[in-house]
DNA sequence: GCCAACGTTGGC
DNA sequence: GCCAACGTTGGC
């Protein structure tokens, strides 16, 4: 089993969509870069957790743990001239993007903000803490994983 | 709103 | 294949 961490703004896709979503379960949609593409296509599995993190708002940080319910399969918003993420070069017998199904495992009663995950020294390998990091999705190591839940008091 | 950092594009 | 220009990201 692997660990990622995707990033999401929650005013386009937060928390509270995941949880309104029926089943509490979402396609996650508008990756449009290679390599998190990538991430999603080839290594992703079936239950898989990830830590749901929110970007460019007032606070940034990990609001949960979702797991993946289905792998890679393709983005039809790609193929949405409606859609902000149309892509034209993406086509019906060539699907360039792909996203997975997430499901919410557990919201974090207490959000990790970013500043409280820049204060771990373990957690200094952190590919979204890395400098002018941009990726979307990132893997995660078992040992950043565990570290990161020590710092969420809540349980349950 | 600012701006550093990065990815993509396209001319050559 | 190089690289300048441009667009986007995202913390602050």
């Amino acid at each position: 089993m692997n660990y990622w961490l995707m990033k999401s703004e929650p005013c386009t896709f937060g928390l509270s969509h995941l949880q309104q979503a029926p089943h509490q379960t979402s396609f996650w949609d508008g990756v449009r870069n290679y390599q998190a593409r990538n991430f999603m296509r080839d290594n992703m599995k079936l239950g898989d957790l990830a830590f749901f993190y929110h970007s460019n708002c007032q606070t940034p940080g990990i609001v949960a743990i979702i797991e993946i319910d289905k792998t890679a399969y393709p983005d039809a918003t790609a193929w949405d001239p409606n859609s902000k993420y149309y892509d034209p070069k993406s086509t019906l017998e060539n699907p360039r993007w792909v996203g997975v199904d997430v499901r919410l495992k557990q919201a974090f009663s207490n959000p990790i903000s970013l500043a409280a995950l820049r204060q771990q020294p373990a957690l200094d390998t952190m590919l979204i803490l890395r400098r002018g990091n941009r990726l979307s999705i990132t893997p995660v190591t078992p040992l950043e994983w565990e570290t990161v839940l020590t710092l969420q008091t809540e349980v349950l």
